[in-house]
DNA sequence: TCAATAGTGTCTGTTAGACATTATGGA
DNA sequence: TCCATAATGTCTAACAGACACTATTGA
């Protein structure tokens, strides 16, 4: 490996130099699959594509300047953003950076929508996803992990989603995040037990079809502890 | 002002103050209840209770820096580490580090007992736990919440067992993490049908009572994919 | 013998999944 | 009218929890 003079480095991303970047996993459903979005290589990196990722100001927070980053590459706010772990697999972060801490940040299929495809940043299916080099292979890898292991643990389907959806968006997102289909009965009689979502009282009707009742999600106290161990969900 | 070389910039910058800490919160079961290894403050620290931490070097990797820790406050390896996260919240590390990467390490009762408490650590019992000063119980808070999070999505309360044990012990481990009561019968039904675990083929008689088979922790494949969405499992 | 712990069989209420049916819009 | 999607009721097999019972040791 060559080493850049620290100028390059200076020149080349943050400003006062951090020995840490924030890297971000922005994802969204698109088109019924799960994209993540990548960008360009930034200038003289070979790889065409990278996670999104910049390096906290001196006093600036991992936390905020992870929303900074997505901010930046969504061209808005995501609609939720949270810690994957710290990491230094590998070989060095194209920042220098000896470690990294990842962030997931979650937004809808409207806002994906919106972001300007023509620029640095381009929405990439799940399924085809091109392996990053070094960490950031490392980073996106663990960052789905940690999305498919959080559905049934936080209201991560709901990030996805806009204010106002109906059941079958929601369990839609959930198919796709889970990856595999869910029976529709049992799907809305667990939702309900659980108290999540409210009727907003309003209907929508999408071409075709009966029209389908607006929820919204509003988790309410629930009575009564979970029972059992779920063995079946241990995995090594 | 001379550019030094991103060379000198890489051997500069983490020798002195590193940027970051590495903190362990190393658990143990202990006496029928989860305990935490905490040391006394270290010179010019007021706080007379603190995690075990300290500052990976030059070159070292945060999970062999975090790894070492742990073994110098343990007096031996832990059976089991793993990351909880990137912390900057609050004050300061005591280090002076601004982030601060927290781990957990597992250990068994039996290398708990053998920890020298009349060193600079002592096995804390969780309800009587101290508020910790600043970042560190912020991470001492998220560590437990992990630990409780992770019971059914990895082994985790095997980790705190010896090699082989009776089926009891396992359960008294898992009632232990849950906080709760669980049911025997069920217990067992469920764990034989994960197939998780198979017999050394061993009993053990300890005191009175009908002897106990001896286990060991043996996951094999499993046929069918998990069922249902655990709304019941979702928290805010 | 009793006390204590291990391990298992059976019953029952609950529930996930399957299936069927009704409801309500557009073409 | 037919088709497509939404929403819900009913049935059943599977299972979690409760309970009881047997098994095997030490005191």
């Amino acid at each position: 490996m060559t080493f850049v003079t620290f100028r390059d480095y200076l020149e080349g991303v943050p400003r006062s130099p951090t020995p840490y970047s924030v890297d971000a996993v922005v994802l969204a459903p698109l088109r019924g699959e799960l994209a993540v979005l990548l960008q360009r290589g930034r200038a003289r990196r070979r790889g065409p594509w990278a996670l999104p990722w910049g390096a906290p100001g001196a006093r600036e927070r991992v936390g905020p300047a992870a929303l900074r980053v997505a901010r930046a590459a969504l061209g808005g706010a995501p609609a939720w953003i949270e810690q994957v772990g710290a990491f230094d697999e590998g070989a060095r972060h194209p920042s220098g950076a000896a470690l990294s801490i990842a962030y997931i940040a979650l937004t809808t299929e409207r806002a994906a929508l919106a972001v300007d495809e023509e620029g640095e940043v381009e929405w990439v299916p799940r399924r085809a996803l091109p392996a990053l080099p070094g960490r950031q292979g490392v980073i996106l890898d663990a960052a789905l992990a940690a999305v498919r292991a959080r559905v049934d643990r936080a209201p991560v389907a709901f990030r996805f989603l806009p204010e106002e959806f109906t059941l079958s968006a929601l369990q839609e997102m959930y198919e796709l995040l889970l990856g595999r289909r869910l029976h529709k009965a049992s799907f809305r009689r667990a939702l309900h037990a659980a108290r999540l979502v409210e009727p907003t009282g309003e209907w929508r009707s999408e071409g075709r079809g009966r029209p389908a009742q607006l929820f919204r999600y509003a988790p309410r106290k629930r009575r009564g502890g979970q029972r059992g161990v779920r063995f079946d969900l241990l995995r090594e």
